[in-house]
Parts: C-alpha cells; sequence; structure tokens
DNA sequence: CACGACCTTTCCGTTCACGGAAAGGTTATA
DNA sequence: TATAACCTTTCCGTGAACGGAAAGGTCGTG
C-alpha cells in the first residue's frame, strides 16, 4: 500500500513522475485533505500529536503537503481505519519511521561492521515488534472471517436443499470444527454498511 | 473462536459438559470480569448498551452470568480488540444474531418454500454484509504485513551481505514487487509491545 | 485595492468508552 | 447477628479524537 517512496530522492526538476502528478504543486489543506479522506482538522490534530514533521509553509503561514506527506496521511488513515491504531500507537509507529531514516543515513555513514551490524539489528528488531502486533490482530480476524464463512455454507446448504428438494426434516450435524482460516476474500456482495 | 454454541438447549442435568464447567455455577459480575478480562464498569456498560440480553438476576440484584454470556462476552471483546469495531459496531453484529435466532426459530415453525427461501436469503444477505466488511479490513490489514515483510527481509539481505562478505559497496535492486500477501504468522520474536 | 475563499491559532464543546466515588443493599461465613 | 466482601444505581470526571466558532491573516482574481 505504498508507505512512502523509499528510492530516488531526486534533487530538482524531474517532469512528470507518474500520471497523475506532475512535478510538485505543493497542496493546501483541504485539498489534500479531500484527496486522502480526512477532514482539516483531523490533520493539523495529526501535526499536533507529533505524526506529521511540520511539513513545509508558505510565506504567509499555510500549510503545503508534498506527495510524501500525501502518502504518509494515508499511511495514518489506514493505521487508522484497517489496523485500528490509536493516534499515540501510530505516533509509535512513525517514530520507528523516522528511526529508519535515521538508521539509513547512519548506515551510510560508517563502514565499521560492528557498527553496522548493531543498526541492521535494531531495524529488524523493532520490525519484528510490529509484525508481532499485526499478526495476533490478522489471526484472529482471519478466525472471524472464517467463522462467517462457516455460517455462510450452511446456509447455503439449507436453500440449495430447498431449490433441490425436501427428503427428510433434519438437519444435518455440519462439519462443526474451527476450520483451518484461509484468510483470503471469498464472499461478499452487499455495501460498505458503514 | 466460537461465537456461542449453536447447538443443545440442554433442558435440565447434564453432568460435565466440558472439562472445565461442571453443571452451570452462575458467576458474578468480577467473576466473568476477570474470566474474560475486561472490567465490570465495562461489563455494565456493554448491558446498558444493548449488547447483553439483560442476564439473570439473583433475588437481590445481583447480575449472573452463565457459559453463553461468558462466550457472548469474549465475542464482544474479540470484536472490539481484534477487529477494532466501535461498541455502536458491535451492537449492530449483535443485534444480527438476535436475528438470527429468530430465523432459526422462524424457519422451525414453517414448511412453505416460499417463506422458509425468504429467510434463508436474508440471512444470506446478512452474513455476506459483514463479511464485507471483514474482508476489508482484512485485506489493507495483510498488505500492510507483507509490506512489513518486504522489509524484514531487506534488512535481512543486508545483515547477511555482511557478515559473509563486503564484495561491491552497493546494494542490490532487491525484488520489489507488492508479494502476494500470504497472511498467517511468519516472524516475530519480541513482546507484544501494548 | 477590494473581494471571496481559503488559511491561521485559540479555545471551548462533544461523543465515546469507560473510571471512580457516593450511598446504600446482599451474601456467605464466623 | 455481625462482618467483610461483594453488589446495586446514580452521577460526575476523564482522555482521546476530533467539531466548530471566533478573531484575524493571506491568497488569487477582477
Amino acid at each position: 500500500m505504498s508507505v512512502s517512496r523509499t528510492r530516488a530522492p531526486e534533487p530538482p526538476g524531474d517532469p512528470a513522475t507518474r500520471l497523475p502528478i506532475a512535478g510538485a504543486p505543493p497542496l493546501r489543506i483541504h485539498e489534500v485533505a479531500e484527496l486522502v479522506g480526512l477532514t482539516p482538522r483531523s490533520i493539523r490534530y495529526y501535526e499536533e500529536m507529533g505524526l506529521l514533521s511540520p511539513s513545509a509553509r508558505s510565506r504567509g503561514a499555510y500549510r503545503l503537503f508534498d506527495q510524501l506527506d500525501v502518502d504518509r496521511l494515508r499511511f495514518i488513515k489506514s493505521l487508522r481505519d484497517d489496523a485500528g491504531f490509536s493516534i499515540a500507537e501510530i505516533g509509535r509507529l512513525l517514530e520507528d519511521e523516522a528511526a529508519r531514516r535515521l538508521a539509513r543515513e547512519a548506515l551510510a555513514s560508517t563502514d565499521d561492521p560492528a557498527e553496522r551490524h548493531r543498526i541492521l539489528s535494531g531495524r529488524l528488531a523493532s520490525i519484528d515488534d510490529q509484525l508481532a502486533g499485526l499478526n495476533e490482530k490478522l489471526t484472529r480476524l482471519q478466525e472471524m472471517v472464517s467463522e462467517l464463512q462457516r455460517r455462510r455454507r450452511h446456509v447455503l446448504g439449507h436453500l440449495a436443499e430447498l431449490a433441490g428438494d425436501t427428503a427428510s426434516a433434519g438437519d444435518a450435524p455440519a462439519p462443526a470444527g474451527t476450520a483451518p482460516a484461509d484468510g483470503r476474500a471469498v464472499a461478499a456482495g452487499r455495501s460498505p454498511a458503514r
């Protein structure tokens, strides 16, 4: 989901990097807000909470957002809505993002193997921490999904039986097991219901 | 994750259904609270919000909870902590639970195929709604996880390269792709960090 | 330069999901 | 029956995550 572009510092000048955006016309707060699906108020709040580096300002004092800011905001929104993290937790994750940048620079400025190893190990540990948290949520969500799928199949079975014929009026025992939880989107027809 | 036992109304009498519980010694609020990992306050709040049927009361006015209540509370907690649903949303999901019971009864009391079909279709639609919401969350979470895994492999690669030898001082392009997102817990060594 | 549309900060208000105290009742045990 | 340890309802308080108004500044266009 594009956490932020990791390569290409792109010094200055670079016509049409991708299709939708041109050079880098900085956006104003309500524009990004609409773009990523947040309110200006929320964005200011996130900045106040330290989730955004004090992004660029115009001579006046208008906040100006570039593509990286937009990516970051999208990431924040995803963390909030999809993973259900609190703003404080997101703050910690993004601190880690910052640590990541620092590690990057540190790595670039030293050739000492011991030092490099220390830095990389720290990064690995941090990533594992995050993975642990996310995987736990993921697993439980998958359990819920497979439970629902079980029910779906059950209902479907009744419907089929109804369409076919009515043999005996007792319901089959049904597999009754926790099912291996396969995840992956399977069946859903309706609207978001939010 | 055991939403609630669906079978066996168990009229009266039934010694030792499962290992931990005996017949049905109703629990008091702080006991269930400890059991499922909630506070008494929260449980009362959930009842106030309509997530719990006015569970049994003693002659005094003590709330008494049986195994089904415990299951239901566990489900609520899972919905809250893992899926990140708000109490209101959980309320809607549980309303659906209720609808499920009603459908069950309705199905038991009619043989009219048209009627049965209507009921079953309603159930199916509701399940699909829920699946849609959960699957969306699941997908996005999986994306986040695979992004993290990508980073992990990247760091791991650097570490290996460091352990092996330093040939040329440039970083390999690395697979750079969104990786199919396999889900399933993969690597995590640390503590929960919550 | 005037204007409308946007922006700034500051501050107070609100909803959610409880926490916690007050005032009093209940239950099991000594 | 008295005591400790629970329980009840009621109500006020709180932190998080904003919403929204006030008072004023800034931008691009006519």
